[in-house]
DNA sequence: GTATGTGCAAATGGTTTGCAGTGGG
DNA sequence: CCCACTGCAAACCATTTGCACATAC
């Protein structure tokens, strides 16, 4: 609740930005911590998961909550919805715009509405592929 | 992946969605768990899970996945979104017809859209209320 | 009678935390 | 020099699972 400041600037912090900004997969902490340990071999887990933390409190990182069981972390801080594979897990951003919820209808019983959390869900194109080949 | 088909009918199944469907709170498995006991001293969390896992495969009732650690379930199976309070963790259904995402806008990527989770999120009324007799 | 469902307890897996030592400022 | 940060390992906690027994049909 209160305001996250960083005290010290620290390397571990500084490559785990780093990496997490270069990848393209919304990766998880676990995954985050094996591209980071290719370069810093003796950090860990618990590092990785402190500094997620701490970089999303202070807005520089997103973590992504939604579905499923393991957070996943987004270098990338502009506004864009996600779709995630039913199938295999997969997670990508989505082009365009993100969509407009604000104000529209709804009677909000009461709450004072500070955002939402939304993720579209379907099959990527790979997995149709898949199935394409696969079904009878 | 398999379609979900009940083979006995048990009473702890029985039991389980009786409570649900009369929670208005959209309970955890562990609320359930305590308020199924009342009934069934003897049933296990296990059980509860396991039921909970059944029914909402068979869309009997619904599995809320979105934020937190926790699921929570929902009896009620109609079309309709949530919010939830950001203070106390409290997830309260919204009024009127679902927000309709549908077609809209985006270039999926290649994915083929089965549907989206959405869930809004703010201050209850009750969580405000405390926060104007406390700030300064 | 039999295989599905249950109770129990142990295992799992992601995440958090306590603690002693390290190093950034 | 001091306190925030780290590494390590143990703790946590929601959920899942293996197994022997019970029971729905």
């Amino acid at each position: 609740m209160a305001a996250p400041q960083f005290q010290r600037h620290t390397r571990q912090r500084e490559v785990i930005l780093e990496e997490l900004r270069k990848a393209t997969t919304h990766p998880t902490a676990a995954d985050l911590y094996e591209l980071v340990r290719h370069r810093l071999p003796k950090i860990s887990l618990g590092t990785v998961y402190r500094n997620l933390d701490l970089l999303a409190r202070m807005g520089m990182i997103h973590k992504l909550d939604m579905a499923g069981a393991e957070s996943r972390f987004d270098g990338d801080t502009r506004p864009h919805d996600h779709v995630c594979c039913l199938r295999c897990g997969r997670l990508d951003d989505l082009g365009g715009p993100p969509v407009d919820l604000a104000a529209k209808h709804h009677d909000f019983v009461g709450y004072e509405i500070l955002g939402h959390r939304l993720e579209f869900v379907g099959i990527c194109a790979q997995c149709r592929q898949h199935e394409n080949e696969t079904t009878l």
